[in-house]
DNA sequence: AATGAATGAGGCTTCATTCAT
DNA sequence: GATGAATGAAGCCTCATTCAT
């Protein structure tokens, strides 16, 4: 009973997942990976050049696919004012339905990449991302307002909308209920920041 | 025992402190921290029993001191309404202010215990606190409101909290600034809890 | 786990085994073993989980063996006095030619775990067993003669016995020698008992 | 409150003897003597060389004593079969009695050189004392008894008698109880090793 | 003499990765 | 492709001993 190969490489990856989320990236062990998989440690080099690499590829996917829609969301959002009645919506399409089934499909390596990336190149990740929507809440501030304190409020409040986006992938339950989760959450924050955009 | 060397023992101490903020502790090594200071390595086990150890060393008082800060808190919230006008003082007295140079003193211990305690005995600290504070905020709304929504975002709001406290002082700058930026946090998310309080 | 290649593993229990004669279990150098076993160090971890179970491993079939010795000891003595002319032969047959090729085979073994095994497990053995020799021999003598002279000179027969059924199999020839030898040293001590159970 | 030289040096030197009877030499640490003696660790090199030098100290002279025993028993027994009548006598007084105070003031040192000594130069002693004792028996034997056999248990005798000894040493209570276990003691190896001697 | 401080050699063990079949 | 076997680089920690005052 040969197994063919991409049933394997399915596998290994499957495993690795699991192990990675369980562990991080540092503390999964190769050994742990090739046990759930049923195979050799060493046969996971025939799949993948390192742990490292392994790594990469399961969660690269989401990395391309959060870039493109940081992009997305840039020209969407372009000449927008954040408190525009349509913003939550387009929020939340954007992030939660938006996206489609990309959460229900991703959000295991969603997880990986924000919470168990430590000692892979994206450890910067969720940092950068933080970084992108801070940028995008101070550009949607009249002049006037950007002060030094409104402008560390919207790093904090950058900060808090991806760590809760991230809490409510953590406890993912199904679309509907993420769409929910997603839309009180963000309706939440819009009260913080309506002051600063009213 | 013996007394051993202030100096060499505080120069230890700040040279462990630099290496696990920037490593966090499983990736620190006892090697750098004694390049730091400029001493041999099995030296420093002449201070310190072994590497948990010296991080218990250094973050312990900030342990107990956030302990003693919860058991203040849960006696001076008792019997209060969340949203009563004085809870943003009270709050902000106790965490901020309230604590004369807590913060000051002791925010690089801080992000120790809370961002690199990896590791350690102290690795949940931050999910305890985030769990403490979550019961606190639930225990404060009416029973008619406590649905499992208003629960998730309450436990999301816990979490924004104390991560957005923790952001604060990950940029700490002065007392002043960080009273500021607690105060102006604070009431953002006042703005969004207000709807569950009201 | 995997089937380790035989033929290594049993080149590292051999080696193991002349190091921990050679120079007893706390002073055995995994890297002497190595070394002798024309292996990496690590490697040996592949076979073996650590020094300490590496050396259980080795000792553990004749402390299970001699345990079950003890064991049919004790009931084939039920109801019998010492000094029958029965017992010598009894004694003889159940440690030197009762045991079959035990001796034989397991001469080396058994000096690992009576005279080189201080700092594992199996550090009281030897104790234990002469303990065990003399209650059993106390427990030979009638009441009347249980004074506190005989009973220490029973600890010291105990222990005589012990160590120079260990120096017999320290000095082991050949099964034919080992009976003699124990056969001969047993007649001796006989005669000293006598007067303590005529 | 200056504490004289030879003070502190006995100090040392009793700690010592506690912590290597406890330890045995390999385990027994400085810092431990040191704090048994209530000096600092590093002091007790204005002392003694090095931990092997200070267990000479302590051991040099019952190991000087028991040489010049050996030469006297030597000299005395010259001339003598061993079953004489006056050899129970003899030997209970030299060894026991004979030697004064020697065991009554030596039993520790004795035990350290003979049960706590590897690692040490004096190793290999117990196992010599053995062997002179052996040949000594060996030459009491009438030439045309001197079988291979009868050879090696006068080997075990000589091996069983020195251990016999030591553990009347490591349970000494006093000078009566010591030379009367070694009167019993003797007799019945007398009564072992009489057939051979008839 | 006395002591606190400092050190270096050394040992066990882990684990990603490579090798050989 | 698959696997068992092998390896080397690291890292933590111990302890006798030496140094500096």
């Amino acid at each position: 009973m040969q197994i063919l190969k991409d049933e394997v490489r399915e596998e290994i990856e499957k495993a690795a997942i699991e192990v990675f989320l369980e562990k991080g990236f540092e503390r999964a062990l190769m050994q742990n990976m090739a046990e759930k998989a049923k195979v050799s440690a060493s046969n996971i080099y025939n799949y993948f050049e390192s742990k490292e690499k392994l790594f990469a590829v399961i969660v690269d996917p989401v990395y391309c696919q959060i870039n493109q829609l940081m992009q997305g969301f840039m020209e969407y959002e372009t000449g927008r004012s954040f408190t525009d009645s349509g913003f939550v919506e387009g929020f939340v399409q954007t992030v939660a339905k938006g996206t489609g089934r990309f959460i229900k499909e991703n959000h295991l390596r969603l997880l990986l990449i924000f919470d168990k990336s430590r000692g892979t190149q994206y450890e910067q990740f969720k940092e950068n991302l933080i970084e992108f929507l801070e940028q995008h809440l101070k550009s949607s501030l009249k002049d006037s307002r950007l002060n030094e304190s409104a402008s560390f409020i919207m790093h904090i409040s950058a900060t808090n909308l991806i760590e809760g986006l991230l809490e409510i992938i953590r406890h993912y339950k199904s679309d509907a209920w993420v769409e929910n989760s997603v839309n009180d959450f963000i309706k939440y924050h819009i009260r913080g920041l309506a002051q600063f955009f009213d």
